[in-house]
RNA sequence: GCCGUCGUAGCUCAGUGGUAGAGCACACCCUUGGUAAGGGUGAGGUCGAGAGUUCAAUCCUCUCCGACGGCACCA
């Protein structure tokens, strides 16, 4: 007999050999129907491998995290399965689960097409009902590399070859499907249900490297029942619904064209909307004493080479050749803010001197990287630069987190994640600097009462630097925010001041930024709010609509006692109908429609319209403008 | 940059080896209508660009440009 620990700390004793399924039985039918894995120890296995001694047990169900896991899994080796039946000339590769669903890379000559997607998916639903029963084999290393040589299967032999040297080499056989993997696994095909689909084709390299082959990698997506396989599809939809490039063309906001790809025309209402976030972000940083400056697009490159940029970045920068001169475009203004902070002599009593601009910068992006506002080529970075003593670092970090944490909370972003980048292999200073500088840049971010996790080896050459990530409607991780300790810098652009002592010391730099870029940030802002944005934001505030033509001349007087008071406001006397402007002004996400007709004007009120909903509210004038008035403070101004 | 898909009216999209169509938007007319689409008429396109095949190309082939989805990249 073996001892079986249950999660709730109960001990039951069960015949050796027993599997994790039959245990499962044991507690309640529909705990064995949800099963899909049991936890023995610290591994999860098969429901049908033999429990052999004592341990911690766990069922895993379906629907749970690791359950989901096991099925997304699953779904791929059914998928592999599909494929090989159906083009038995492909090479199957790798096919993980992913969040919300799988990929499996193939290699093949023919490209796949949506078409086969579906005869694949076809036949996936076959196999599920097959119900093929899942078993796994323990096989000897040489005798699978050999297998899957002789099944034409490169691939596969070459993963198997690079496998840990200690590591089994374990196989899971389903119906003539033969493949490599680690399990644990469904007992049978038909277990798995039907909640999948495979959504899209991709080309990705073999191991992620450029240099390997492109592999066709297909995307599916997996659930534990058919509710949660369409709720995940409605929300898809609603995404793209939010999506930034979507909305910028239906509320007019800004749009791109070929003769100036990775660059943003900004419409008048875009631009109202940039202005009002810069002026939001410019009046929090003149809070926090920070100076403003501007500086050059255009600089010699000797610049960028004795900054380090031409050697490290030069790819990436627009170069612009003029008689005997080369110049570039500056993808930064970093080097240029040194310039400022060298005319003259600095002090100690200067620091910390923090310099901000909102540095126009050009980048050449990779025209695959390009995607709408959040990755562009030419873009403008809420970009500053803190000059300060080394004892002063903690501090500087602490007061920018707070800063940080404090302007995306008012503008409604409370799903904030950070990472700590710690040293690169490939940096610069020695590790002592670093030490250094990794404790300052913990301590300070500890001080402001962040949590954070560990990101080992991403910092930048020139120090750890903090990245703050918000989350998108779709789902997506937008890195905005950075803080980036700088040793270097000041150094090679000769950075200096004099200390207390009378000596020149290098200033230390702390590269921050809380949009990152405004286009970015504004792509972020928009999918956020879904176009429905706070009304202190919003580009068009409200908009006053008329009945008929009988409550014109009121109208403009309310349109012209609006704007008086410093409200966004149009006003819409088109000859169409109320319910016409109401669903128009809807779509278009004004915030506050007013309707105003023969009884308004007689009584001097408007009659106000919520964005969202349904009832209307009459009120007086003067009640209406200090109502909006109210409403459309900015956040750091109540 | 790489792989794949796509590019037709301002927008969303249909379509065909014999030089094109819908809905919305737009213009004009009728309508003055009270909270998510009133009606009529009209204008609008070198079918992304270039080359090739063909009697004939928006359609087939190739090259380029761009968009989209991933991959790689993201200081």
């Amino acid at each position: 007999m073996i001892t079986i620990r249950f999660p709730d700390g109960s001990n039951r004793e069960f015949p050796k050999g027993i599997t994790g399924w039959e245990i499962a039985k044991t507690i309640s039918t529909s705990l064995a129907k949800e099963a899909v894995a049991v936890r023995v120890g610290e591994q999860l296995w098969d429901l049908t491998r033999p429990i052999d001694c004592d341990t911690p047990f766990e069922v895993i169900k379906r629907t749970s995290d690791a359950g989901l896991d096991i099925l997304r899994h699953d779904t791929a080796h059914v998928f592999a399965e599909a494929v090989k039946e159906l083009y038995p000339e492909t090479q199957i590769t790798i096919g993980p689960s992913i969040q919300d669903g799988f990929f499996y890379d193939l290699f093949r000559e023919e490209s796949f097409t949506p078409d086969d997607l579906k005869h694949i998916e076809e036949r996936m639903h076959e196999i599920v009902n097959r119900d093929e029963p899942l078993t796994r084999e323990v096989w000897d290393r040489q005798t699978a590399i050999d297998f899957f040589k002789s099944q034409g299967e490169f691939f596969k032999a070459e993963i198997i070859t690079d496998l840990p040297a200690g590591d089994e080499v374990t196989i899971y056989r389903q119906g003539n499907f033969v493949d490599l993997c680690r399990g644990p696994h469904l007992p049978s095909t038909g277990k798995l249900g039907h909640a999948f689909k495979l959504m899209k084709i991709a080309g990705a390299y073999w191991r992620g490297d450029h240099n390997n082959p492109v592999l066709q990698r297909v995307y599916g997506t997996a659930w534990s029942t058919e509710k949660d396989l369409q709720d995940y599809l409605t929300r898809l939809e609603e995404a793209e619904k939010r999506d930034h490039r979507r909305l910028g063309k239906e509320m007019n906001l800004f749009h791109m064209q070929e003769e100036a790809v990775g660059s943003v025309f900004w419409h008048p209402k875009g631009w109202a909307l940039y202005r009002i976030l810069e002026n939001y972000i410019r009046d929090k940083i003149t809070a926090e004493d920070y100076v403003e400056v501007k500086t050059p697009q255009l600089l010699d490159s000797s610049l960028w080479e004795a900054s380090g940029h031409w050697e490290k970045f030069g790819e990436n920068m627009f170069v612009v050749k003029e008689e005997d001169k080369t110049l570039a475009l500056k993808p930064m203004s970093c080097p240029c803010h040194i310039q400022i902070f060298r005319q003259g002599i600095k002090s100690y009593r200067d620091l910390p001197l923090r310099m901000a601009e909102f540095g126009a910068c050009m980048r050449n992006e990779a025209s695959g990287a390009l995607h709408g506002l959040t990755r562009v080529r030419s873009m403008v970075q809420d970009d500053g630069h803190i000059f300060c003593r080394e004892d002063q670092v903690k501090e500087e970090t602490r007061k920018f987190c707070l800063l940080l944490l404090n302007v995306y909370h008012e503008l409604g972003f409370e799903d904030l994640t950070i990472k700590f980048s710690d040293r690169p292999a490939v940096r610069a200073g020695s590790d002592e600097v670093w030490d250094k500088a990794e404790t300052q840049l913990e301590a300070g971010a500890r001080a402001s009462g962040l949590s954070y996790t560990l990101n080992p080896g991403e910092g930048a050459f020139y120090g750890p630097k903090l990245e703050f990530i918000l989350k998108d409607a779709i789902g997506r991780d937008w890195q905005c925010g950075t803080l980036q300790l700088d040793f270097v810098l000041p150094e090679r652009l000769d950075a200096t001041y004099i200390g207390e002592d009378g000596k020149k010391h290098r200033p230390v730099m702390l590269h921050r930024a809380i949009f990152g870029s405004l286009e970015r940030f504004i792509a972020v802002f928009i999918e956020h709010y879904a176009g429905k944005f706070p009304l202190w934001a919003a580009p068009v505030q409200a908009v006053i609509a008329t009945v008929t033509q009988e409550g014109d001349a009121y109208a403009e007087k309310v349109y012209q006692d609006l704007r008086a008071a410093g409200l966004r406001v149009e006003l819409d006397t088109r000859n169409e109908k109320i319910s016409y402007k109401i669903r128009e002004l809807s779509l278009q996400k004004i915030p506050y429609i007013m309707v105003v007709g023969k009884k308004e004007a007689e009584e001097g009120t408007v009659s106000l319209r919520k964005l969202g909903g349904e009832a209307q509210e009459t009120l007086a004038l003067h009640a209406v403008i200090d109502k909006l008035r109210k409403e459309a403070i900015p956040p750091h101004k109540r």
